[in-house]
DNA sequence: TTGTACGCGTTATCAA
DNA sequence: TTGATAACGCGTACAA
């Protein structure tokens, strides 16, 4: 059963081969009966075109690119959720890279899969998407590409973002309307530009609500839950011991909850802990964590549908913010001096 | 910036196309120097090999495919992780498909995956890799590929998996050496094989132990953490309480540790709860979860190992199994009575 | 050890 | 509206 070619339904309609491709493609100048024909050979075939003979001989390759660095299970699989999601709809294939960000030839990886693959254009995950190097090589290559969560914009290249600063602050008004006044925060990794802004994002709060914002109260984390729950541990020791802890993503909650549970604090009445991301973990520990909704998924999705437009050569907005939501579950609380 | 091609990398090395190639494909008869002079005028000009050209005119692709359809992020991150790690020590590339399992139009999907990018392989992951309707219809496709984890061995398909049924028998009889004599399981998704042999191991130790396996020591779950969450209260409502839970899947041991918190159970003094899979999850609940490691990472590094054998055309052994290990956390402990 | 000519399966060009 | 033919960039068969 060798595999059927262009030349096969060519053969089985009665028409040329350049009439099989215009069908294939939806050129509109082919008669109605004509296109029907070579749809059932397709069909009676099962034929399948060749992707590589398309991009070979094409000028594009109706694949696109998906380059992410990142070690959370769950991000990753969100991200190309969304991309797939996507590319499904207009018939793209997805290429999916995995790529070591602290390796040097990261660089040089991602061009050699971009120059071997043929690849359309490029989704850009963080922390990759603030890579300036790469996506100053990206841009030589004069590849289209769409990054999602970078630090800051970058000329040229469409972005989707969420408002982390603002979204932390939300949470740490939320906080401070359940009548917490020392709030500590769990900073994120500090190469992440996310992890500054959520971070000012509760300085923010605290200022505007007349309250400190002290040194004692920021501890640094690395985004994994070992960090968060060493860094728990030290904010738990001050003198003043803060009575809610805003950990700037939830594997970091996840590990300052482990910490309260190893103090014997009851949650969330002797300590109060919210996390950012909504992942999956957040309804599995208990207590379920308060967190911010990030929209990984359609961050993905509308990365995607950007890069297809930029493929097709049509413009795209240079930054897209789409929507969080602050997911109010049973990890915090009023604290427990209001309660006496 | 056009890109570069064999030709120009055959023009500055002053060779033919043909000798390009042969150093690309490591063939052995060139000479030395002039495969030195061949791969420096690669390297001068940063040529990559089209993979869609050599796809075409060769009679392989590079290209191994990874089919998946499953919900869990831990599991297809770990699974990607490992079959990219192997595809790179050979120098391939690896296609990612997802798949919708309940869709019907699921085989030609992945049939019309096959036939576009020309995989030479593939790497089946469960609850695809026990899908007989797919199995068959790749196999008419004379496609090579290996098996992660099916329910049953299928023959002329390599399958790689691990002793599910000799480790929830080991997790049990650990629970019976702590002095549990009630131990109830919630069982996996009934459409997974090994959802089948973690129940049986259980059963295994029990009534070699003596021990009684009776129906209301046993509740269905559906690999959710609620659907655990849901069996657990179910089970734990018993006029004979159970003191110890084995969960067939860490996330439903997760939904177990919520609903033992939800009636106010000391774990692991009133309840030990085990989970089975160690995902990443296992460490970040409160208690950490004794649980089963399933190397799942392994797994697949292993599965496309073989995938490459068998694209070389040589010989890969039916079934290769890994081994598990016992994790354990602080979610388990002796029952509470034979501490008073 | 090296090179020439052809074909892989599609799109692009240009003509009919 | 349709078709003949030349690319696309590489591996293969065979020759030198």
């Amino acid at each position: 059963m060798t595999r059927k070619t262009i030349d096969d339904v060519a053969a089985l309609a009665g028409v040329s081969i350049k009439t099989v491709s215009r069908v294939l493609n939806d050129e509109p100048s082919v008669r109605a009966d004509t296109r029907r024909r070579v749809e059932e050979a397709m069909a009676a075939l099962n034929y399948q075109p060749s992707l590589h003979a398309r991009s070979l001989a094409g000028r594009r390759s109706s694949l696109v690119g998906l380059v992410y660095d990142n070690p959370s299970a769950n991000y990753v699989f969100a991200v190309q959720s969304g991309a797939i999601a996507r590319c499904r709809e207009s018939k793209l294939r997805l290429f999916i890279q995995s790529c070591d960000g602290l390796d040097d030839r990261l660089i040089g990886e991602v061009l050699a899969m971009v120059d071997q693959t043929h690849v359309d254009g490029l989704v850009v995950t963080p922390p990759l998407s603030s890579n300036a190097e790469l996506l100053e090589a990206l841009r030589r290559r004069r590849l289209p590409f769409v990054l999602i969560a970078p630090d800051v914009p970058v000329a040229g290249a469409p972005s989707v973002v969420m408002d982390d600063r603002a979204a932390a602050r939300e949470m740490t008004e939320y906080l401070l309307g359940l009548g917490h006044r020392h709030i500590g925060v769990i900073a994120g990794h500090p190469d992440h530009g996310s992890s500054r802004l959520r971070e000012a994002g509760w300085r923010d709060a605290l200022l505007a609500h007349g309250e400190q914002a002290g040194p004692d109260l920021v501890a640094q984390g690395y985004n994994t839950a070992a960090s968060g729950r060493e860094a728990a541990h030290a904010l738990l020791a001050a003198a003043e011991r803060p009575t809610a802890l805003f950990a700037c993503n939830d594997d970091m909650a996840a590990g300052a909850i482990l910490a309260a549970h190893e103090l014997g604090l009851v949650l969330p009445d002797q300590l109060s802990i919210a996390g950012f991301d909504d992942t999956e973990l957040a309804g599995l520990i208990w207590p379920p964590l308060t967190t911010i909704h990030q929209p990984v998924y359609d961050m993905a999705y509308r990365a995607t549908e950007l890069l297809v437009q930029l493929v097709r050569g049509e413009e795209a907005p240079a930054t897209t913010r789409l929507d969080h939501r602050l997911v109010v579950r049973a990890s915090t609380g009023p604290p427990r001096s209001r309660l006496e």
